[in-house]
RNA sequence: AGCGCGAUAGCUCAAUGAAAGAGCACGCCCCUGAUAAGGGCGAGACGCUGGUUCGAUUCCGGCUCGCGCAACCA
């Protein structure tokens, strides 16, 4: 036999073909097919194939316009890119309409830093609105980069003229719903922003204050000795007030007790003296030894209330300030006795309220001290707080200054210290009007996943303040209302002037603000005019996004309220769910949203989040580049995003081996396609072997499982069944198996069309399965699969839908056990390897000896048993008659031994297995009996494998 | 204070009131007709601790650790 006969044989075989290629090269790939998509319009080609079918409606939280997208962002993109693309492989309309918020501060500051300030708000405004639209520009590119298929080219922009125009609308009518009101409180306010903030956008970090004790001096011994009877000792007599924010303290107006709190009167001496100072009992021992005093003496004990009214003396200003009672004051620090200042506190000012006190603002919009505050004047509140505690000592009032860490309450932008302010501001009532309930009960309407999500927002409802809802800055949406000048009250017609506003903003502009700025009081309010002014504040941007659900529904066409689903990052609760819950809620009394779905975030392999500072970034831009954005897709799929998401350069490769070994899998069965035309060569049923019967079960089984997954948003099962599926069921068995078949049956032979037949359903179903996932390389399979010669085939798998799985009859072959015989003869394949025996499975030859069902059920197949064990003989033989050598299967099968041995026969030089008729057709003296017949002759039959 | 979530092999994920599965990674072997592939074999895990139960990784309690929320803001 001559190398020439050999590779004439090979000639003969089918071996697989395709232009698929083995290597991804996804970063340099993927441009190519956002490029075919975009200039075919696949996002219109689907919109217009998905018309008619049943709704369903993702709202695109908005990103904020600035700053490149991180992992958090590419996390939310995706999942939210997956579902809406499996709801359309599952038959729904459902469009992707993506959105940025535009307006806020963080803009006004690049703004600022890059431009300088701007006298005229009209031209800053453009500033920002133009870095705003520079800032989506480059996010869109790099959300479009990963995959995330919507309508890019017409997002919705919290800045757009119709948007701002619909949110006038929406204050409107929350506004004639009764909500809105105009307070003078306490709120947040950020020295950087120069504005107040909503209760998100603050965080707490540890600070440095200085922490002091300062004496309040009775003003009235003898009124003190009438309340508190039995005087006892001697020296001056104080409440000391414990305080880390010295500042404040010109703001002060009472001293606040607990009511139910022993207080003790203490006889001491810190250096000045006999004194007398009164303590909450519980803390006298930790307040002495941290005044310096070591001899000291409890000369009674009172409860708090019988002190209530009476006056001390301010320690710097020529003012008395009452002893009030609260039950706000605890034993955590300090003296028990509570300095209040109501400008500079929640609880402060509600002791105010409830106390009939001052409530004063000595502090400016820039954090100084408003000109005409005594001694401090001018001061900067930080560099206030060296001089109120220089006053202080001035005054012999200082009792103790130290330095103290603790949380405290920080800007989310700036990361700097916020300070408490009393300001005028507009509030969206919580309970005014029934806001809390009714928005509590929508709650409960809603399907949150994971389920506990729902507690979570239910006990921010239950527990947050009225939401301020005013900001003093340019660059956002005006609160165009007028307001009564003395009596602070809104323009009886408010609701009407801003439809009129928002009927004067056009789809170019004007903006909001520019119709404001025009807006002429006399025109508008006619005689009223002189006794109104137009508020210049603006609205909050997460008022911005939260109505969009009303504004984006206003404008486009395909979206209405409630979506099906709001799907963001865990933060979202106090965020955008509960901003879009309260505006829905307040405009219309219900949820915008059916279910609210909530992901974590990522972190690295140390559980870290990622920060600048600590240097763990991953970017998704990298990714995408480096490794394809179909991994960092996969990636987000096969993370339990429930909690949070690990990435790591070890994650992503094990992420990238498997996107490969998918990737292979379906390459393979698209080169074994080659040559196959579903709608000429394709063998029903019925007519298919036994083995490819049981892969289309099999697949039929997994697509089930694969969609209740998506259905139930569990991604991270579909990656590992898809996975499993292509290394567990493809390559290790049936692809395996079926290659004999594939490749050395005559092309056109049942045998192998039946193969073909099943793998060409398996690639069909596969490709769908992937799509909403590795929606790259879903593409570039659906490309390269055959195309039936008859009909038409959509040109991309997106405007597809699930592929249909046949009812197939799975007849009486138990695969399982077939399986387990497998196995258990491949164990001893194994261990004749081990020996140097065998080397691949097809040098060897098995005896398997055993009875009853199991033989039964293996002499089915007949001599097809050895294509099932890709062994060159499977010879079957009654248990009785094992030899000594046979070793019973360990595991799986009961009663089977087995026995291996080395092949003596010669190998064909085709099919390479080693069998007795090699040689026997004097015209093919290298090949076997049927490798013969497949080439020469009629052909093999098969009926099983 | 607290509340919630989580803890399964080196990694990513399963399942289960009764011998805990998979893949990747790892070790060894084979193949060279899926070849920057493929096949086989192997080793490897229920955070700790009580209780309920005939039996607990699974149900309940406590602890530890991680994460989130909340709190701390005088």
């Amino acid at each position: 036999m001559s190398d020439k006969t050999k590779k004439d044989y090979k000639q003969t075989l089918n071996l697989p073909q395709t232009a698929f290629p083995m290597r991804a090269n996804l970063p340099g790939r993927e441009p190519g097919w956002l490029e075919t998509w975009e200039r075919e319009g696949l996002y219109q080609k689907i919109r217009a194939a998905s018309q008619g079918r049943p709704k369903f409606l993702l709202a695109d939280g908005p990103p904020y316009a600035n700053g490149k997208i991180h992992m958090g962002h590419a996390v939310n993109k995706v999942l939210k890119d997956i579902i809406v693309k499996f709801h359309t492989l599952d038959g729904r309309d459902a469009p992707y309409i993506p959105g940025w918020d535009c307006h806020g501060l963080p803009i006004e500051h690049q703004v600022e830093k890059k431009k300088g300030r701007f006298e005229d708000k009209l031209k800053f405004r453009q500033a920002c609105r133009d870095y705003a639209m520079k800032q989506v520009e480059q996010q869109r590119v790099d959300f479009k980069r990963l995959g995330v298929l919507g309508d890019w080219e017409r997002p919705y922009l919290t800045m757009l003229p119709r948007y701002e125009a619909e949110q006038l609308r929406a204050l409107a009518t929350i506004i004639a719903n009764g909500h809105v009101y105009k307070g003078y409180k306490p709120v947040h306010w950020c020295l950087d922003c120069r504005s107040a903030l909503a209760e998100a956008e603050v965080e707490y970090q540890d600070k440095r204050s200085p922490s002091i004790d300062v004496r309040f001096a009775v003003v009235d011994e003898a009124a003190f000795a009438a309340a508190w009877g039995e005087p006892a000792g001697e020296g001056a007599l104080s409440v000391p007030i414990w305080t880390t924010t010295p500042w404040t303290l010109p703001g002060n107006q009472a001293v606040a007790l607990h009511p139910d709190l022993e207080y003790s009167l203490v006889s001491c001496d810190v250096g000045n003296g006999a004194e007398r100072m009164v303590i909450a009992a519980d803390l006298v021992d930790r307040v002495m030894s941290r005044f310096g005093a070591s001899d000291y003496r409890v000369l009674g004990n009172r409860a708090g209330s019988v002190l209530n009214g009476l006056l001390l003396q301010h320690p710097f200003y020529d003012r008395q300030v009452p002893l009030i009672l609260g039950d706000h004051v605890t034993l955590d620090a300090g003296t028990g006795a509570v300095h209040t200042a109501p400008g500079h506190g929640q609880e402060d000012f509600a002791a105010g309220l409830a106390n009939d006190l001052p409530l004063d603002n000595p502090v400016g919009a820039n954090g100084c001290f408003l000109p005409g505050i005594e001694l401090v004047a001018g001061l900067h509140v930080y560099k206030g707080n060296d001089r109120i505690i220089e006053i202080l000592e001035e005054h012999k009032a200082l009792l103790k200054l130290e330095p103290i860490e603790h949380s405290y309450p920080h800007c989310w932008r700036h990361k700097t210290p916020l300070i408490f302010r009393a300001t005028p501001q507009w509030f969206v009532s919580m309970d005014e009007k029934g806001l809390r309930r009714t928005a509590l009960d929508e709650i409960r309407q809603v399907a949150w996943t994971p389920d506990w999500a729902q507690q979570r927002i239910e006990a921010m409802v239950e527990g947050r303040p009225d939401w301020c809802i005013s900001r003093q800055r340019a660059w956002g949406v005006p609160i165009a209302v007028f307001v009564h000048r003395e009596t602070n009250e809104l323009h009886p017609r408010t609701v009407e002037i801003l439809e009129i506003l928002a009927g004067r903003i056009g789809e170019e502009g004007p903006d909001t603000f520019a119709v404001w700025q025009a807006a002429d009081a006399q025109e508008l309010l006619g005689d009223d005019a002189e006794d109104y002014e137009k508020v210049t504040d603006t609205m909050d941007v997460w008022f911005d996004s939260g109505c969009m659900h009303h504004a984006a529904s206003a404008i486009f066409d395909e979206l209405e309220s409630p979506a099906d689903l709001y799907l963001e990052g865990s933060d979202q609760h106090r965020g955008w769910f509960q901003s879009s819950l309260l505006t829905s809620v307040a405009m219309n009394g219900h949820a915008p949203y059916r279910g609210v779905l909530t992901h974590g975030f990522a972190v690295d392999e140390k559980g870290r989040k990622m920060s600048k500072s600590v240097g763990n970034i991953v970017e998704p831009q990298k990714i995408a580049n480096s490794l394809g954005a179909d991994v960092l897709r996969l990636w987000v799929a096969a993370a339990d995003y429930h909690g949070e998401m690990t990435v790591s350069d070890e994650i992503l490769k094990r992420t990238a081996d498997s996107y490969r070994r998918m990737r292979n899998t379906a390459r393979f069965l698209l080169g074994n396609l080659h040559g196959y035309d579903p709608s000429e060569n394709k063998v029903a049923p019925g007519d298919m072997l036994a083995l490819d019967r049981w892969a289309l079960a099999r697949t039929a089984a997994l697509q089930a499982e694969v969609l209740e997954a998506y259905r139930s948003y569990q991604f991270h099962l579909i990656y590992q069944k898809i996975h499993n599926f292509c290394v567990v069921d493809m390559g290790g068995f049936y692809l395996d198996i079926i290659k004999d078949r594939l490749y050395t049956m005559p092309a056109d032979s049942v045998g192998r069309r039946s193969a073909q037949t099943a793998m060409y359903h398996i690639a069909e179903s596969m490709v769908r399965w992937l799509a909403p996932i590795l929606s790259f390389t879903a593409e570039e399979i659906w490309q390269a699969l055959p195309a039936p010669a008859d009909g038409a085939r959509e040109e991309s798998v997106l405007l597809s839908l699930w592929q249909d799985q046949p009812e197939v009859d799975p007849g009486d072959t138990d695969w399982s056990e077939l399986i387990g015989v497998r196995d258990a003869v491949n164990r001893e394949l194994e261990r004749a390897r081990e020996k140097g025996d065998i080397g691949s499975s097809l040098a060897a030859e098995v005896d398997l000896y055993c009875d009853g069902n199991l033989q039964e059920a293996l002499a089915a197949l007949g001599d097809e048993l050895r294509f099932l064990l890709i062994t060159s003989y499977a010879r079957l033989h009654p248990a009785a008659g094992k030899p000594g050598d046979a070793v019973a299967a360990d595991e799986g099968p009961e009663g089977l031994w087995i026995s291996v041995s080395q092949s003596e026969h010669a190998k064909c030089g085709r099919c390479w297995h080693r069998r007795e008729d090699v040689g026997s057709n004097a015209d093919h003296e290298s090949l076997c009996g049927r490798c013969a017949d497949n080439v020469d002759g009629a052909g093999e039959a098969r009926r099983w494998a």
